[in-house]
RNA sequence: GCCCGGUUAGCUCAGCGGUAGAGCGCCUGCCUUACAAGCAGGAUGUCGCUGGUUCGAAACCGGCACCGGGCACCA
């Protein structure tokens, strides 16, 4: 098939013939994903197989991907994200549902700009001499290509989605809906513009969100300052208040000291005036719950332009702003003589002359938390700026109330793993509003259009300004408000300059692709709300929240029904990857090693406990993963089995074959056939609640031990039908051989079906060898196989476990023994279940080609016994598995030793288990609560190994003479 | 400070009330006409510590220890 297929992918799909199956010899023995895994990728995009037409029938089932930024390159995280992803929407269009995965990419407005920054700063020129224009111009064409990496990357891992829907959060449809969305939060009053004090990066020049700061504990130091009192000394005789700070160039801008209302030490100096050393201020001291008694002196400076805290004191007393610092991290004018200097500098400069002026009582050092920039890697700067806002409670209040509805409606979304719920919930209340605002070029450019005309023609705080969804209606709503467009005063208008925080349109993503605003729109109509968002637990605020909120007030509807969960990918040394600490593991290279399916299936099968960081192992020295390679191993299996088929089906294929004749069955048919059906209905379960990992694992089991290990070679001696048979053995042996390449046949190809969401390359590839279906026919796009509870035969997969369990005492005993391979040796089984033995008689031909009996023998104890006094005692291997007794009586070149070795073992093993249960039996507690079921089989297990013992005894003693 | 995880075989992890499991690795033997990226056989654990509940605990409850994460932070 490699070669047939190889040459062109699907130029016209309907009309090329179906490869004729591949002759065995063209099939190497080891699978080679490189080509297959790109020419599968071509034909379903080609053909269109995963552009979904919303007219189409089946039940929706809609995913948006987390859009990865346009700066980045693939790296664990996405792979893992669309592994989990993939297999999920693989899976439900299998289970015929009609399914969107939609793809896009992020605009990443701070760091794409500050990619650009460094490249203009490189070529020594700044964005301002450039110009807005030119700027944006050289953005989108460095966005064309960084984009196209790692969306041609994502192609890589066989993600299938629907790539004519692809998107981008700064594209058209997304520019617009972020239009109409910031207008109508602001007309419900939602969005607001005001002067609060922000996170400010002095790195990116911006405004940042509380969520793009990051506390980091540093080495600091607590300075201690002496504050004079203005009018002498109080009453008792102090004469100054001490005061301690991390941040001592702030001083320069206090305009209070608090103290505790509940301090005794202070409580007659509330009210007083202090006297802000080196600026000579006249300061009040001011009683505030906020001030911890307990720390350091119990008196606080506050400075309300620079501190968030010192903020709220000041709003609650009424305090002056001083801000002290400007935009770019130097000290300002208001800071007197230290204008000018860089804010790590002014901290030097304001402590030395606080020393200097005798002001300074100690310092110590101190370790404290420092908020940073999560972009500038900079500490951030509380500072005084007008901003835009979201309001964010009653967006939020919409959410707490979706995800705990009263009357006990299920909580939308439903988060899996369910924990999560609480960290979202938790956020969700007492939010704290949202700065929207970002002095950026690249990204939204903010709605608002401020009437310069009223304020002499620039910007100010105080600028009026209309929000508007184009400069024509901001020119209409002006022209209502201000009227203007007389000669003497004539309407101006000037667009915000700023952009919108990059969360703002991911928060629309989940609608905005999908046509909103437009209410009218075929794939909003189709696919929202979304099925399930699929994600990392990192970016439940950053994103999972900010849709929700965004989703509630504009579609009146949670955007989608699931949140999955998962962790991070670790690296061997359980560290978190990332770019700065350079140990990231490239997800391209592994793909080049070992193929995309590999890892898919690595990365899926190891996340088993849901929500849990999964840790990938690698070998930095060779690039080598123990983990991929297992799954490319299987992968290997699986092309092996699926050749041995295709060498044995007789270029049949599993329609021409149709459906074994029930009648017909052998016992290994019908083992096997239950097997598919339990496996068939737990994987379909799995898939379909986020059991990935476990789904995966199941029918790697299954594969590689139930088929391969058992089935494949259970039917080699039928599939080969040997000349030397008469017509009428031959006649029968023929059919027999049918049945079991129907039966091999329809559980081959299920099972490419069941793994197709795991590993669809390699199953798309395999499926179209075995059914010779046409090249533009594709297995993605088939029913998942239908469930048939007929074949789920309880009992007889228990009876073909202890058929297995025998097969390999028999093997042991051999190997023990020290038997060649080659050597066949009779075989006896003695049971006293008529059924096993029933069982075991049924496999006699199967028993004698997977162990090289001579001959198999099936007794009764009765007939052994007998038996046994008629040879007068003989040595023999045997062992025991349950109450079934192994014997191989074989005379000669064994290893007696061993044997008597393991006899030992067996007896001590069985011994050990009857101390323990007669040890429960005894206790008469037990006997008398525990269920009687329970006892029973207790009572069965001791009688069991009591046996076992005995009969070990009994062959033990006969290896003695 | 508050809130989540985790601690089981050398490694990565399942198991979540009835006397310990998988994969990888390891040991032994095999080039058995699908697969040496394989086959067969084998070894390996006071299930973090400590109380308790129970006839019975790796599992349930309490405490402790250690590892990891999140949130909020006192100058």
């Amino acid at each position: 098939m490699t070669e047939a297929s190889a040459a062109t992918p699907d130029a016209t799909p309907e009309a090329t013939p179906a490869p004729s199956p591949a002759p065995e010899a063209a099939l190497p023995k080891t699978y080679d994903p490189s080509g297959t895994e790109s020419r599968w990728q071509q034909a379903w995009e080609q053909s269109g197989a995963f552009h979904p037409d919303p007219a189409a029938a089946g039940e929706p089932f809609a995913v948006v991907i987390p859009p990865p930024n346009v700066t980045g390159s693939l790296h664990m995280g996405h792979a893992f994200n669309t592994a989990l992803i993939d297999t999920i929407v693989r899976f439900q269009r299998l289970a015929g549902k009609n399914v969107l995965c939609l793809p896009g990419t992020d605009h990443a407005s701070i760091a794409v700009q500050t990619i650009l920054e460094k490249q203009l700063k490189a070529e020594g020129t700044r964005k301002e001499d450039l110009g807005r224009e030119a700027f944006l111009e050289r953005a989108w064409a460095w966005k064309a290509q960084s984009g196209g990496t790692i969306v041609g990357q994502l192609r890589r891992l066989g993600y299938s989605v629907d790539w004519q829907r692809e998107r981008f959060t700064l594209d058209g449809g997304c520019s617009a809906a972020v239009v109409e969305a910031f207008n109508r939060l602001h007309e419900q009053g939602l969005i607001y513009r005001g002067e609060y004090l922000v996170n400010w990066c002095p790195a990116s020049g911006s405004a940042v969100s509380d969520l793009e700061v990051e506390m980091k504990e540093v080495d600091g130091h607590l300075w201690h300052f002496r504050y004079p009192l203005s009018d002498g000394p109080a009453a008792g005789g102090t004469t100054h208040l001490e005061v301690a700070t991390t941040r001592p160039e702030t001083l320069l801008g206090d305009t209070a000291v608090a103290v505790n209302p509940k301090d005794p030490r202070y409580a007659s100096l509330v009210g007083l005036t202090l006297t802000l050393p080196l600026v000579g201020r006249q300061i009040p001291i001011v009683a505030d719950e906020h001030v911890d008694a307990e720390f350091g002196t119990g008196c606080v400076k506050v400075t309300p332009a620079h501190d968030p805290n010192d903020f709220a004191i000041g709003q609650r007393h009424n305090l002056p702003l001083i801000t002290v610092m400007a935009k770019d991290g130097t000290m300002n004018q208001a800071a007197g003589r230290f204008a000018g200097l860089d804010r790590f500098e002014a901290r030097e400069a304001v402590v030395a002359a606080m020393e200097a002026e005798g002001f300074l009582v100690k310092v110590e050092p101190y370790r404290h938390s420092v908020p940073f920039s999560d972009r500038g890697k900079v500490p951030v700067e509380p500072l005084l700026s007008t901003q835009w806002f979201v309001k964010t409670e009653p967006l939020a209040a919409r959410c707490r109330e979706a995800l705990d509805p009263p009357g006990g409606d299920p909580a939308q979304p439903h988060f899996v793993p369910e924990r999560w719920s609480k960290v979202y919930r938790d956020w969700l209340t007492g939010i704290r509003d949202w700065c929207i605002s970002r002095q950026l070029w690249w990204g939204h450019r903010i709605p608002a259009w401020f009437v310069v005309s009223e304020t002499g023609g620039a910007i100010t705080d105080t600028t009026p300004y209309v929000v508007a969804r184009s400069e024509v209606e901001a020119r209409a709503k002006a022209h209502v408000q201000f009227g203007g467009g007389t000669h003497v005063h004539p309407l101006v208008l000037e667009q915000d300059p700023d952009a919108l925080d990059t969360w703002f349109s991911s928060g629309l993503w989940p609608f905005s692709t999908l046509g909103w605003p437009d209410a009218e729109a075929a794939d909003l109509a189709r696919w929202y709300p979304t099925s399930v968002l699929v994600t990392g637990f990192d970016i439940i605020f950053f994103w999972v929240a900010r849709m929700t909120m965004m989703a509630g007030a504009f579609t009146g509807q949670m955007p989608f029904k699931d949140v999955y969960i998962h962790g991070l990918v670790r690296d061997e040394q359980n560290r978190k990857m990332s770019k700065s600490a350079g140990n990231g593991i490239d997800p391209l290279l592994l793909i080049e090693r070992y193929g995309a399916d590999a890892l898919r299936f690595a990365l899926v099968r190891e996340v088993a406990g849901a929500g849990q960081d999964i840790r990938l192992d690698y070998d930095r020295k060779s690039d080598t993963s123990a983990t991929v390679e297992a799954s490319r191993n299987f992968a290997n299996k699986l092309w092996n089995a699926s050749r041995f088929a295709l060498i044995n089906l007789g270029g049949e294929t599993p329609a021409s074959l149709g459906e074994p004749d029930p009648t017909a069955l052998q016992l290994a048919d019908r083992w096997i056939l239950s097997r598919l059906a339990r496996v068939n209905r737990q994987t379909a379960e799995r898939y379909g609640s986020y059991g990935l990992g476990e789904a995966a694992k199941g029918l790697y089991e299954f594969a590689w031990n139930d088929l391969c290990d058992w089935y494949l070679e259970l039917i080699k001696r039928r599939l080969y039908v040997g000349a030397d048979l008469d017509a009428v053995a031959r006649e029968a042996a023929l059919a027999d051989q049918r049945t079991a390449r129907q039966v091999l046949a329809k559980v081959l190809t299920e099972l490419l079906v069941m793994l197709h969401p795991l590993m669809p390359h390699l199953s798309e590839e395999l499926w179209h060898g075995l059914t010779a279906e046409p090249q533009g026919t594709f297995l993605a796009l088939q029913r998942w196989p239908r469930f048939n509870s007929a074949q789920l035969d309880g009992p007889l997969e228990e009876a073909f476990a202890e058929l297995i369990e025998a097969i390999r005492v028999v093997r042991n005993l051999r190997a023990v023994a020290g038997l060649k391979p080659s050597q066949s040796a009779p075989v006896q089984f003695i049971s006293g279940r008529p059924e096993l033995a029933a069982v075991l008689r049924q496999a006699r031909a199967d028993i004698t080609a997977l162990t090289r009996a001579e001959r198999v023998e099936v007794l009764s104890p009765e007939q052994a016994d007998a038996a046994r006094s008629a040879a007068g005692g003989q040595r023999a291997l045997a062992g025991v598995s349950g109450e079934l007794q192994v014997v191989l009586p074989i005379e000669g070149l064994v290893d007696l030793d061993a044997l008597r070795s393991r006899l030992e073992k067996d007896i001590a093993k069985a011994d050990k288990e009857i101390a323990g249960l007669a040890g429960r039996l005894a206790n008469p507690n037990f006997a008398g609560k525990a269920p009687p079921e329970v006892v029973a089989e207790c009572r069965a297990n001791l009688a069991e190994a009591e046996a076992q013992a005995q009969l070990a005894r009994e062959r033990l003693a006969d290896l003695a003479d």
